[in-house]
DNA sequence: GTCTATAATGTGATAGAC
DNA sequence: GTCTATCACATTATAGAC
């Protein structure tokens, strides 16, 4: 469905999503979004309400696509080293399609700390309960078996989401820094990270015989 | 000097360093920073004439603290494994200290990506011809000597960094996800992160004979 | 230097015609 | 459903008394 087949209300949509993600919730304008959407501003407030409710659909979007779906990767019979590579490989490539998720969601949850176990606790009792336990329980099994080294399994998973994660939210000091502006350098760079972390885990803790 | 012994214009910039780095320049209010510094909001115009010019000073600040000095490290004779060692040591201790400098930073530059290399070219000038060419090089000594494996010096940096800066940019999630809201353990995981991190990066680098 | 009062503007939201 | 006009309020900034 391409934009001229939308209706309003998904033109509206996906204008606030652009400016909403880009420029957070105090820096975006209602007037922005209506200018994205090329419709009169009113009609934001008539398929809306308000700007809050207009965010809290975005966010709530925007938080689903950034917290890690593992189940297809876990639900099948794989080994810990196999996981480890394709929730990194799928993951980046998430983050390549969605570079501005992940400053939006940290900043928005950054300033509403209080309200953000209540409002999801939803989505964050499944990865609890589920998805962390699975995780944890096979890297304790494995680190029982002698196949990995010694570790909390609470840093490993930091540890890898920190190094998916961090090159998005650092995109233009990165590309300041190590590549001169250039976005075709930084997009190889991320390209390339997809193996050189899977990598730089594995290699972390396998233990060598 | 505590604070009763500071004069206004310090009061002020006290304030505005830390509504400024909580809330973000779009989300801080004038009033706010007047009411933290406990002074009349007239008194701000008056020693920094606007807002920008008084966020242009808290951010200048911001950036310098955030860009790793490590030239007391390169300058002795240290081998590349304490080099790295006392580098995470050291930072995660400075981001301990300033917890929220990193995601102010990051978030301000996203929404300022084309002015980021004018504005500071002299900060990022240093670190570009100096501190990371010489990290680069003992990288490229050290695989030679076959001290660690063949890794892109780039890709390095940017894990070491992502796996110090990280944690505290998504600290809110984190602590939800992993520690029930707990900031005790939160903080504890964090100080363990020094040796943790260290141990990981050296450890997946680090040729076994 | 510090205060009160107020100007000048920006912005979210609504009323009402079509 | 969509538009124009406008309200109501918040916020930066300044003028001027003390």
């Amino acid at each position: 469905m391409n934009q001229k087949d939308k209706n309003t209300e998904e033109l509206i949509l996906d204008a606030a999503n652009k400016v909403f993600i880009e420029k957070g919730l105090d820096g975006t304008r209602m007037q922005e979004i209506a200018d994205e959407a090329k419709i009169n501003k009113s009609l934001l407030h008539y398929y809306y309400r308000s700007k809050d409710k207009l965010f809290c659909e975005v966010f709530n979007k925007a938080i689903q696509k950034f917290l890690p779906n593992t189940v297809k990767i876990f639900d099948s019979q794989k080994t810990l080293f196999e996981i480890i590579e394709i929730f990194i490989e799928e993951y980046i490539g998430l983050l390549q399609r969605n570079p501005f998720i992940p400053m939006f969601v940290l900043h928005e949850l950054g300033k509403r700390p209080k309200k953000l176990s209540e409002t999801f606790s939803h989505l964050f009792g499944e990865i609890k309960n589920n998805q962390l336990v699975f995780f944890r329980n096979m890297v304790r099994q494995e680190i029982a078996k002698g196949e990995i080294i010694e570790i909390d399994p609470n840093q490993l998973i930091v540890n890898i989401m920190s190094l998916c994660i961090f090159p998005f939210v650092a995109k233009p000091i990165l590309q300041t820094i190590f590549f001169d502006e250039s976005s075709k350098e930084f997009k190889k760079f991320i390209q390339d990270r997809k193996k050189e972390v899977s990598d730089f885990v594995i290699n972390s803790i396998k233990v060598k015989k």
